[in-house]
DNA sequence: TCCATTCATCGACGGTTGTCAATATAGCGC
DNA sequence: GCGCTATATTGACAACCGTCGATGAATGGA
């Protein structure tokens, strides 16, 4: 499982670059796996509002101690989290000091969002 | 596990319909939650198949029997992928003598995909 | 140097998910 | 009614996932 996030790794930006939306022709397998993946990153409750807060704090970053009160779990696990999203290409994170900074990647949402869009 | 299907049911559409996308302001534990089942029913590259399968036939339209070679799993599988898309408001059934011909919701992956961009 | 703080990683646990084979349901033709 | 075909449902099982507490690593300050 630990070396997985090293192997299995296809960003968004990749993923979504290639190719025709959803609706316009039949995926093959491997698109399909490379999509469901970007997409699994992004299906958990949790990822989904540190994302949100990400984007909503001041200068567009947050350190994960900013994040862990408002998503009410643990620390470890929202470094797990922040983690998955950095893994699929939605976050960049940058060390400064103690604290890492964790920011939207820029295209990423919206190159997934066109794939999703019915011609 | 089997009652809830009809309990927790929360359509895209509706999911989508209420909100400023993702990345405006932070969402509320709730807005994560729905937004979060919706992705999830997507996030299987089975399912990711079977809808753009779906798209692309003639009419917009395919029964089961045409699904199930192409994405190459068991015919109960399919169908039961076929229900969580349902269920989540991406596809609807028909049925028309034996056969039960599934097609896409008209605004459910665009109101989806609405939600991710970043205004 | 030593301690406090911030964050990542590890190991474990329960719950969920994808898959199948088997069975049930229901429509159609004979 | 009987059998055939197309789907849905059930039950089971292995794999995966989200969560936690504990531990490890690195930085900065006293």
């Amino acid at each position: 499982m630990s070396f997985m996030t090293t192997l299995t790794l296809t960003p968004v930006t990749e993923a979504a670059a290639c190719c025709a939306p959803l609706t316009r022709e039949a995926l093959s397998a491997d698109q399909a796996d490379d999509l469901a993946r970007s997409l699994k990153a992004l299906a958990d409750p949790a990822r989904l509002r540190l994302i949100s807060i990400v984007a909503a704090s001041e200068g567009q970053e947050a350190c994960v101690c900013d994040l862990i009160d408002p998503v009410g779990l643990g620390q470890s696990t929202v470094s797990h989290h922040l983690k998955i999203l950095m893994d699929a290409g939605f976050l960049t994170r940058t060390k400064r000091g103690t604290w890492a900074y964790y920011r939207l990647v820029p295209g990423a949402l919206d190159s997934l969002s066109r794939l999703l869009i019915t011609a």
